[in-house]
DNA sequence: CGCCCCATTGACTTAAGTCAATATGTGTGG
DNA sequence: CCACACATATTGACTTAAGTCAATGGGGCG
């Protein structure tokens, strides 16, 4: 396993930027105070890995900043990314001894991390935390089941579109932006990092976006900031539903 | 929404097949007594919709027996398969007014249902119910997980092997017999429904069983009836890590 | 400056899709 | 009981989107 910067960061749970989001969103100021006993954090650099799959865990974690990765691999080596883990999204499950994916830091990382034997104590008596864990985690179900849609039907130009229109959305509701119809954001994915995500080669994923450039459905500043100078055509070239119509 | 048929069905919860597997599995005998006051049992015919991705959805539910299909689709009509529901299986999300996909009956299927708004109360205050939840919610992402890595990476000979280990597998834990070399089991589903699973056209479904009969991977009794001869050369074919070791 | 990593582009191959004909099988009504 | 119709499945011929292999380009950092 990697190595990582383990420099004592501290952060009271009252200061975290994701203690709305998070799996303790809903605990109240006493379970916190547990929880704080349970807690320390690391931090990764970009590139690091955090854990492999089939490796002891004996943590779960909650992503304070930074983006990393789930990815699932063959044996011949062609991977797959399973999981794109942003700020609040939760690593790990309770009552599992190993690892079930590679974790990898796509950005530099910090981490919020529970021991496992106590957070899974704590979790069978406080339902707060299984309640919330439940919802974070049907919403991930959610989120993998529009993915298998890409994956399974999408051609790698609606792959692409659809791609970016999620990272301009995510960063929207990250900068508290509306959603307008000019969007520039930046795109924190390598292109094999993007094919990857896609279930495409990073060539093919290096053509598609030199097309929509071309096209005029986005506009490149350098390799990694893209500028869409409309998201409803975006969103056309995606090839989603019409009404973007959310769930509730 | 298609006519179901809503003849008065009757099962106490002591005699359900599935109890012990259900969303009620964990619920003591005073839980579910209230259960009982909120269920009812609907059925529907192979072929029928129970529901429509969009509609008002007034229940949750758990499937009895049969198999239904949870699948999402473009507007122009392509189609994929992101959930196979199996006894026990759990239908609907707490919380949320409308289905979010459409959920057809493959075969004939008897549903389990509670009434959406007393089984969300009756979730808050039963820890039992919550966490039985989110520990099937966490196995589907798993599932979803591994279906990524099959719709992004795999060849459609993999995809068709990792599909007919899957059933296959599963029809020994119902039938608790032990994974054995030789195996024989019904393909619940029709050369279309494997293609919407498995991010395909019916033809290359079509042509690729026919390989893998031609190479005495598979034999076939009629169109749904599979004899495996050798399950360790379809595990191979699969292309799935060898050692299937499950993750706990 | 030059190296390294990442990205782009081109030429060619190939797996899977498309369109279309044919086969198999199942249930219904004469 | 057969024959017809309709569903489902198979197979063939051809097309195409995406993959592969390989050369080239460009930006940032020591």
């Amino acid at each position: 396993m990697a190595q990582d910067d383990v420099y004592p960061v501290s952060l009271a749970c009252g200061d975290c930027p994701i203690q709305h989001r998070a799996v303790c969103a809903r605990c109240d100021s006493e379970e916190l105070v547990e929880l704080e006993k349970i807690k320390y954090y690391r931090s990764f650099e970009a590139g690091q890995t955090v854990i492999w799959a089939g490796d002891q865990m004996d943590f779960v974690a909650s992503v304070v900043s930074g983006i990393a990765t789930l990815t699932q691999t063959l044996e011949d080596g062609r991977t797959q990314m399973v999981g794109l883990l942003l700020p609040s999204d939760f690593v790990g499950r309770p009552g599992r001894a190993r690892a079930a994916y590679n974790v990898t830091a796509t950005t530099d990382i910090l981490m919020c991390c529970f021991r496992k034997k106590p957070f899974e104590e704590m979790m069978d008596r406080t339902p707060h935390i299984a309640q919330r864990l439940l919802q974070m985690t049907l919403d991930e179900l959610d989120a993998a089941r529009e993915w298998m849609l890409l994956l399974g039907r999408k051609t790698a130009r609606e792959k692409i579109a659809s791609l970016l229109s999620i990272v301009a959305r995510r960063d929207a509701s990250v900068n508290m932006s509306t959603a307008a119809a000019r969007m520039t954001f930046d795109l924190p994915l390598t292109r094999e990092a993007m094919a990857d995500y896609l279930g495409l080669t990073l060539e093919t994923v290096s053509r598609q976006m030199s097309a929509l450039k071309r096209d005029g459905v986005i506009e490149l500043q350098g390799k990694r900031h893209v500028t869409v100078p409309d998201m409803d055509r975006l969103l056309l070239e995606a090839g989603d539903d019409s009404d973007g119509g959310f769930l509730v």
